[in-house]
Parts: structure tokens; C-alpha cells; sequence
DNA sequence: TTGAAAGCGCTAACAC
DNA sequence: GTGTTAGCGCTTTCAA
């Protein structure tokens, strides 16, 4: 029992006995047996990252910021991709929970009301990332994907764009996209306008899509000044099918994504985007988990909202 | 006993009993305790995935077909990253086999020797994943990287090109980008070819770079007729280096990238790749580490070469 | 400040 | 085919 205390550190233990039992297990090369621990006090090391897709390189780079942030903690994420299919995320947090988990990382406000009811039981930290419209079950670390959408509108409009076209890719499953899409028409609304054109794509983003859908857009409306696109990677496609057929882009027609993906910066021309702190966003939500396992009250229902920059031409 | 036997479809149990359990489990929501199977026998559902980067589309895409190969198993993957450090490496990969993981897959073939000690006690399945140029500690599935710059280089002296360029970024840490590089060089050598300038930077690879460099390299020589680069993120970078200067790409300049990001087809201009299969490397890897767990014999040393494509413009 | 006892939920080994 | 016993390595609880 002196050995267990003195290796996790727990008070009561007198300075001689803990330099000892440092030197034994340095000597005999012991490691602790997470798993023994784990069942024994019925709350594991582990924790659970759940996100829609890794065919994108945004939760790729969340992830990354989800390690870095539990770093050096002793916590070990474990992942699961849901492909935007509710059902397959309930079961997926079923089955992450019966590890006792630590916390849980989730994408989004949007979990069905099974999922929810099963969280509610669990009495475990739960981070829901990248969003902040709507409510809460845990922490939410994120941004208003709505507001984001509204700003990207009004800076537009400030630039003197007027005939917007709409260019989206798998807006049944992604809900902060349609979300980015509705703040986007509040802000033409409120200034009289609307959009002229609006296509989708029922298939997941990608810039092969954004290609095609963007010339064919651009056929019907050959007079649209601006084309907001459900994320970068579509709009990048736009960006090609401009290239391709020579079309002036950033003048007579200015494009603008979302995500601020690094290409966006270095392409020939300029586009508009929303660069979103996604690391940052991993990395609060990895911390937040490491606080709470050192004890740090929770915040239920709590929103941190972190700031998004538009980058325009 | 006997429920215990029936849950996890043990053998010699009376079909009456199996239906009585399964009755039961159901209708008290009866769900196992993972923590305390992986406790009892030493042996968890737990596998663990370690790349070097998530800053890269390529290991995102890796790690979805992972979830896609092991989805309905049971298992579930814990992830680490390294940045490319061998000591970070080896802390990651300890810390995972104190999980007694019922597997691990690791990126490459290139573990430091203190690693390979590591693994070669812990008796755990082990699946190198992207390499197979070198020797093996467990299954290898993967490619030859030093083939596929060699294959590059001969599809391109075949075009007729002669004055290579090369461009890379991160070479010190991205060992498999080294072996593409000397395939390449190996494959103009045996044409009585070199290369005639060589440019990389030290930071990790980025189209900023890539665009910087491309620059660089093509103020100091003009001349060339090709540029390979380390991947095609960095050769997205040179491509819009030659958009933005209107140097026509695929006619007097030829740009080779590595992986076959799918942008690299839907580019304005179209520019050598090498497709790599990432997903089914990580499917692969997945689906071998559920037959190692259903008690398939493992494979130490054996290589699975996969076939890399050679895309042209 | 230390230690003894008991138990976390499951399964291997053995007896029946 | 089924049940009993013991034990995995740790931590909580309680007594000293």
C-alpha cells in the first residue's frame, strides 16, 4: 500500500518511503498496470474523440491539437468515426463509455436524444467541439458557425457584392455547414438581398465536386458576382474550374469558403474564407479534460467561443 | 460460468442456456465490463495506432481505413502522434503496450533499436504500415518507396524529360521521402542522368513552401524541364508558384508530386503523381490485426506490397 | 504514517 | 455441459 501511495503521489507518505519505493521501481524497472487501475477504481486513463469524417484534414488537425493538449497528462485517446450517422455515434459512445472513460470529445451539439440520455447518465466530462449554436450537454468548445456565416455575408456585401450564388456539398449530414449557410441568408435578408442560385451535392465536400458544380452554376448565372461554398475544399474546386476556364477570379466574380485551410493562402489568386482555430479548439478540449481529471469543477452546459478571422482578398 | 461462456460465444454451452443469457442480458441491458476482460486475461480490445503526423491529409485518410478495418470487431483504436521523434516514438509505444493491447500499428520500419526491444518482448501483434523497403518486425503492408521514385523517374525520362529538378521539405524526418529521392536519383543514374539542382527546407512540408522554393529553384535554373517533389503538397505549391509567374506547367515544365491527393486532379494543369493506396493500407492493417485477435497465425516479416499507380499528365 | 482486508468483474483451470 | 475456486493488480476502507 506504501508503494501504491507513494507512486501516484498521494499525501500521507512519509519523504524516506517515497525516495525508497522511487528507487525500487527505477531499479526493477516497474510500470504501473493502467488496466488493473482502471478496473479497480472504475475510471480510466482513457479518452473518447468522436468525429464525423477523417477524409477532411480539419478534424485531422483537431486531433492533433486533442494530443498535444493531453500531453504529458497520462491520458490516451481513443477514436471513432461516425460518418455523420447518428446511430452509428450512439453505439460508438456506448462502447467508448463501457472503458469508463475519462471524458469524452464529441463533435457537435447536434447528438440524438438517445445519445443524449445515455451521456446524462454517465456522470462523465464531455467536451462537444467546434460548435457553439444550440445546447450544450458538456463544455462546448467552438464558434457559431451561424454567426460565421453572417459575417462572411456582411463582409461581402461590404465589398459591393450583390448576386450571390451558393455552392454546397453533403448539407443533409453536415448541420454546421447548413447552419453557416442559414447566417449566411439572414445577413443577404437583412440587406434586401438573397441568394440568385444555390446548388448541392449530396456527396461528401470535395474539391472534384466543387469543380463540377461551380461551372455549372456559373452556366446558368453567368452574371453571379460572388459564390459562398459549403467549405474550402468545394471552393478550391471552384477556384480550378475559374482557372480552367479563365474566368477572373477575386474580380468580377470573388469566391469565398470556409475553414482557412493553408492552400487557400497560396494559391495564384486570393479567395474569402473563415480561418476557424481548430487546433485551438482541440487543444481546450484535450486541457479541459486534463483539468477535470485533476479535479477542476466542470461547466456543464458552458460555451467557450473562440474567435474565427475573416480573410478576404 | 456458464453466462460468462454463453456472452462471448465460448463452445460447450447447451442451446437452451445461450438463449436464457441472451434473454436475460437483454432485458436487464446487461453490458459487459471490457476493463475487467482486458484485466482478467491480460489481453485487451484495445489497438494502438501511431503516426508521425497529423498535419497531413495522407495519415488521416490511413486512419479512416483503420476504424473501416477493425469496424464490428470489438476493437478499438487508441492514437498517438510523434512528430517524427524516435524517443516520442518509443514513450508512445510503451505507454501503449501497458494497455496489453491486442495489437499495434506503427508507421514504418524505421524504429529505433531501443523500440524494436521494446516490441520484441511484448509478444503483441505488430503491422508496419506505408513501408516495405527494409527489414520488418511484424506484418509490413505498404509500398516500396524507393520503387515508386524510381518507377517516377523512368516514366518521366520515357516523356523525354532530362533536366531534373528536385524539392522537398522535412527530409531529415521523413526517412520514406529520402527513399523516394534516392530511387530517383538511382533511376536517372542508370540513364546516364542527374539532377541537376536540389533544393529543401528544413520545416515540415507545406504548400507555402513548396511554392517558395519552386520559386527559388527555377530563378537560379531556368532550364529545367522537371521537378520532383517530395508530395504533392509541396508540389500544389509549385504549381501555383507557376500559375501565379504564367510558366506553363505540363508543356516546358513538368512538376511530379508523391500520394495522389485527389486535388492534384482536379488542377487547372495536371501534374505527375504517384497514387498511393493509404486507405487500404489502413484497412489492411486493421482487418490483420482482427484475424491475429480471432486467432489467425501472425506473419512477422512478411511484407505486403501493395501497387502504387503512376498518374501522368 | 503504515498496513491488512476486501473487492472491483471477469475468466482459466479444474472438478463434477 | 455446468459450477466452483482462485486470481489478475490495483485502490478504498478501516484499524493500528
Amino acid at each position: 500500500m506504501t508503494a501504491s501511495r507513494a507512486l501516484r503521489g498521494a499525501p500521507d507518505v512519509s519523504r524516506e518511503n517515497i525516495d525508497k519505493v522511487e528507487r525500487a521501481a527505477r531499479e526493477t524497472g516497474y510500470v504501473g498496470n493502467p488496466l488493473a487501475t482502471a478496473f479497480s477504481n472504475s475510471k480510466s486513463n482513457l479518452i473518447g474523440v468522436v468525429v464525423p469524417s477523417l477524409n477532411n484534414i480539419v478534424f485531422a488537425e483537431v486531433m492533433s491539437g486533442i494530443a498535444q493538449g493531453i500531453d504529458g497528462s497520462g491520458l490516451k485517446p481513443m477514436f471513432g468515426v461516425t460518418d455523420y450517422d447518428p446511430v452509428k455515434e450512439f453505439e460508438l459512445i456506448k462502447s467508448l463509455l463501457s472503458w469508463n472513460p475519462a471524458g469524452l470529445i464529441l463533435t457537435g451539439l447536434d447528438q440524438s436524444e438517445e445519445t443524449r440520455d445515455l451521456l446524462s447518465v454517465a456522470a462523465v466530462p464531455v467536451v462537444q467541439i467546434m460548435d457553439t449554436d444550440g445546447d450544450a450537454l458538456g463544455a462546448a468548445i467552438g464558434f457559431s458557425h451561424f454567426q460565421a456565416g453572417r459575417e462572411m455575408a456582411q463582409a461581402l456585401i461590404a465589398r459591393g457584392r450583390r448576386r450571390f450564388g451558393y455552392v454546397g456539398c453533403g448539407l443533409a449530414n453536415d448541420l454546421r455547414a447548413g447552419r453557416r449557410l442559414e447566417g449566411f441568408k439572414s445577413a443577404l435578408d437583412a440587406a434586401g438581398l438573397a441568394l440568385v442560385a444555390m446548388r448541392h451535392d449530396p456527396e461528401h465536400s470535395s474539391t472534384e465536386a466543387g469543380r463540377r458544380i461551380t461551372a455549372e452554376i456559373l452556366h446558368a448565372h453567368p452574371d453571379l458576382d460572388c459564390i459562398y461554398y459549403s467549405n474550402d475544399d468545394v471552393a478550391l474546386g471552384g477556384v480550378f474550374s475559374c482557372l480552367a476556364q479563365g474566368i477572373a477570379v477575386g474580380d468580377a466574380l470573388l469566391l469565398a469558403g470556409f475553414n482557412g485551410l493553408e492552400m487557400t493562402r497560396t494559391l495564384p489568386v486570393r479567395i474569402a474564407t473563415t480561418i476557424t482555430p481548430r487546433r485551438q479548439i482541440g487543444f481546450a478540449a484535450g486541457r479541459y479534460l486534463v483539468e477535470a481529471k485533476q479535479g477542476a469543477p466542470m461547466r456543464p452546459n458552458h460555451k467557450t467561443v473562440l474567435p474565427t478571422v475573416l480573410s478576404l482578398p
